[in-house]
DNA sequence: GCGGATTATTTTAAGCTTAAAACAACCGGG
DNA sequence: CCCGGTTGTTTTAAGCTTAAAATAATCCGC
C-alpha cells in the first residue's frame, strides 16, 4: 500500500488526515439515499392519492406483471428484496381485493402461484402507465 | 429496446415507437432503488448484527450528534424525512434505552428539544466509527 | 423406502411507518 | 383582550417490515 511520490492516493490522505476517515464514502451514500427517499415518497404519495394504492402493493404487482405464468411466493419476495413473512401478508391483502389470485403449483405441494387476476391487470396497466409518466418527471 | 437503423436518439424513439414511453427513466430509477435497497439491507443487517441497533435508532441519533444543542422532534422529522408520529415513538424507545433526552424547550411550551445523553453520544461515536468503514467497503 | 438436510411457506412478536385527526400552545389583527 | 389561523406534538388505526421459529413437503444418499 505504501506508495510514495505521485499523485496524492487514498493511503497517503489517510496517514496524512484521519487514519480511519471515509468521508467522501458517507457523503455519497447519504446523497444516494437522500435522492431515492425523495423520490420513493413523492412516488408513494402520487399513488396513494391518484389511485389510493401503497407503493408495495404496486410493486408486488408489477412483478407479477413481467411474469405471464405468475410466480410463487419465494420468487417474489427474491425480486422484491423482502421478506417472505412481509410477500404472504401482502399477497394476502391482494387476494381479499381481488387483484391476484393464489393457487398451488401443479408440481410441488408446498409451493403457492401467485398470479394478476384479469382485474388486477387491468388495474395494474393502467396504474404503470401513469407511473412511467411520473418517474420520467422526477 | 427493438432499435432500427442508426442512433435511436430520444425523440425519434418517442415518436417512432410509442407515444408515452420512458423505459430509460424508469430502468435508471429501478437501478438507483435496487443500489439503494441493496446498501441499505446491508448496513441494517451489519448494525443489528453488531450493535443490535435498528436502522432507523442510528439515523436518529446521527441526527442528534450533528445538533450540539439538540433539535426539536419537528427539525429531527424533516431532517430524516419521515412523520412525526414516527419520530415520537423512536425518540420514546430511545429514551427509555437512555440513549437520548426529551426536555421541554425553554421558549416554546410545546416544542421538546430531544439531546443524545452521555452514554448515547458515546454509544453512537463507536457505531458511525465502524459503520463509516462499512459504507467505504459497500 | 427411510431419515436427515433442504426448501417453501406461514406464523409470531416486535418495531417501523404513514396519514389523518386530535390537542395544545403560539401568534397576529382587530 | 380574544379569536382565528398556524405550528409542534401526540394519538390512532392501518399497514408494512423484519428476524426467527414453526410447519410442511421435497430431495437425496444409503
Amino acid at each position: 500500500m505504501a506508495q510514495a511520490g505521485t499523485i496524492p492516493l487514498d493511503a497517503e490522505t489517510k496517514v496524512a488526515e484521519r487514519p480511519g476517515d471515509h468521508e467522501a464514502e458517507v457523503r455519497l451514500w447519504l446523497r444516494l439515499l437522500t435522492c431515492t427517499t425523495l423520490i420513493e415518497c413523492e412516488v408513494r404519495s402520487r399513488l396513494r392519492e391518484t389511485f389510493d394504492v401503497t407503493l408495495p402493493r404496486f410493486d408486488l404487482m408489477a412483478q407479477l406483471d413481467r411474469a405471464p405464468n405468475g410466480m410463487t411466493l419465494g420468487e417474489l419476495s427474491q425480486r422484491m428484496m423482502v421478506s417472505n413473512g412481509n410477500v404472504t401478508g401482502l399477497v394476502e391483502r391482494l387476494v381479499s381485493l381481488n387483484l391476484v389470485e393464489r393457487t398451488p403449483a401443479p408440481n410441488d405441494r408446498r409451493a403457492m402461484i401467485v398470479t394478476l387476476t384479469p382485474e388486477g391487470r387491468r388495474t395494474f396497466r393502467a396504474l404503470a402507465r401513469t407511473h412511467e409518466g411520473w418517474i420520467a418527471d422526477i
